[in-house]
DNA sequence: TTAACAGCTTGTCTGACAAGCAGCCAGGAG
DNA sequence: CTCCTGGCTGCTTGTCAGACAAGCTGTTAA
């Protein structure tokens, strides 16, 4: 029976773990500043660099904002963030846990057709995408066309309501995207691949216009799973 | 047109960085040791302080290990504690508002379902926590019946033979783990509820073995769902 | 074989300095 | 007299260097 664990915990953790129960309880208003590191360090009777080093976990848990550019200003009790550190350490876990693509690709065609299914109109924001895809196609740009693709199913994705549908599939999109641009560069023709995703995306939303929400959910698993099996036709 | 958007940020996130892609890379082996942070200083050209704020950052994604007690043991690359991270996470964004319980409650049913429609036969590992949630009701330990309730989940969910989407389930499942065991603890009567719990378990088991999988899906999706909805009979 | 010792590593503190930003104050223009 | 502008002074973050305690490890002497 250890007695004291907290007291084999580092110091700067035990701040960390301190100042987050301190956050979520709202000790610290959402959005409000933090005091300055140095009083910070006096309230808690530890070193600047303590405090440092908590910080910075607090920012890679998305609680406070502050970690990515170098300014003056303090760091903020924030509450956008905490998603996007939450798709990061998803997809790192995804990333270092060897799941095989194929595993990734089946599950990401589930997500999205049901996220399909729960849609009732197609957002203007994938529209743009689709009018993007479009321009893309022209000038074989395949980079611009595949971040116009993620944004396009990541905007239906997050167009049926649920944000845990939408988040999850951003993520394993992110996984997927390495392997997708891969494929499209060693394509032969890409402008004839291209110019069918393009297609393949404008049906869906079509169907969806003419609200057959399941013909559309299925023109989805076709398209996300044909892609990846050699067979493309 | 921003230049070099890079040296805006912090040296210690960028070290960050750059020891985060040398991780994914294999750069450092899996399991093996990290150099000191003298060494790590001296190759990145940068002083320790530094350093040790990027380290901490990798340790709050659970990329290396380190973060939970004070040791002299150099930091290892570590692949375990991603998953935990990501629970971590997910449970954050989910306190914090950022993902609303019910959305969250709702993607879990729609992959458990899937997960237990993909699946042949019940491994013999759940099997076993039903054994042990068993044992949990009668001495109305709501605990170990928790622990035996998140067990059998994921043992059932990777039993469909999709890592991904046990992968992706065992983190939800960690991230609602705190709420579940607050509602049992508010509960007046808890033997009851677990005891209800563990017949809804069994139904699901009966009738996989019976070869009902669509049946123990739809099962499992009231027992999920009912338990988060206000009017639990 | 055992016990003391030296070296290394992490965790922490302190002091220092550069860069950027906010506020204040004085002085000149109108 | 009022207003604008320029510079100055703090303050805060980011970073570094040096120091020391505690714990582990390998070596050496008894």
């Amino acid at each position: 029976m250890t007695i004291s664990p907290v007291s084999r915990m580092p110091l700067s953790l035990d701040v960390a773990q301190r100042l987050r129960t301190a956050i979520l309880d709202g000790t610290f208003a959402a959005d409000a500043e933090l005091p300055t590191e140095t009083e910070l360090a006096q309230s808690f009777g530890v070193g600047r660099s303590t405090i440092r080093e908590a910080l910075r976990v607090l920012q890679a848990h998305g609680l406070i904002s502050g970690a990515d550019t170098v300014s003056t200003a303090r760091p903020r009790v924030t509450h956008e963030r905490t998603a996007g550190a939450a798709g990061l350490a998803l997809s790192t876990a995804l990333q270092v846990g060897a799941i095989p693509l194929a595993d990734l690709v089946a599950l990401r065609v589930l997500l999205e057709a049901e996220a399909i299914r729960q849609n009732t109109s197609v957002p203007a924001t994938a529209r743009s995408c689709l009018a993007t895809m479009a321009a893309a196609v022209e000038n074989a740009d395949i980079h611009t066309f595949h971040a116009a693709d993620v944004d396009f199913h990541v905007q239906l994705a997050y167009a049926g309501g649920n944000r845990a549908l939408g988040f999850v599939i951003g993520v394993l999109r992110d996984c997927i995207a390495g392997y997708l641009l891969d494929a499209l560069a060693a394509v032969a023709d890409p402008g004839a691949v291209l110019a069918r995703l393009l297609a393949e995306h404008q049906g869906i939303v079509d169907a969806l216009d003419a609200g057959e929400t399941d013909h559309a959910a299925e023109l989805a698993v076709h398209h996300i799973s044909g892609f990846y099996t050699p067979e493309t036709p």
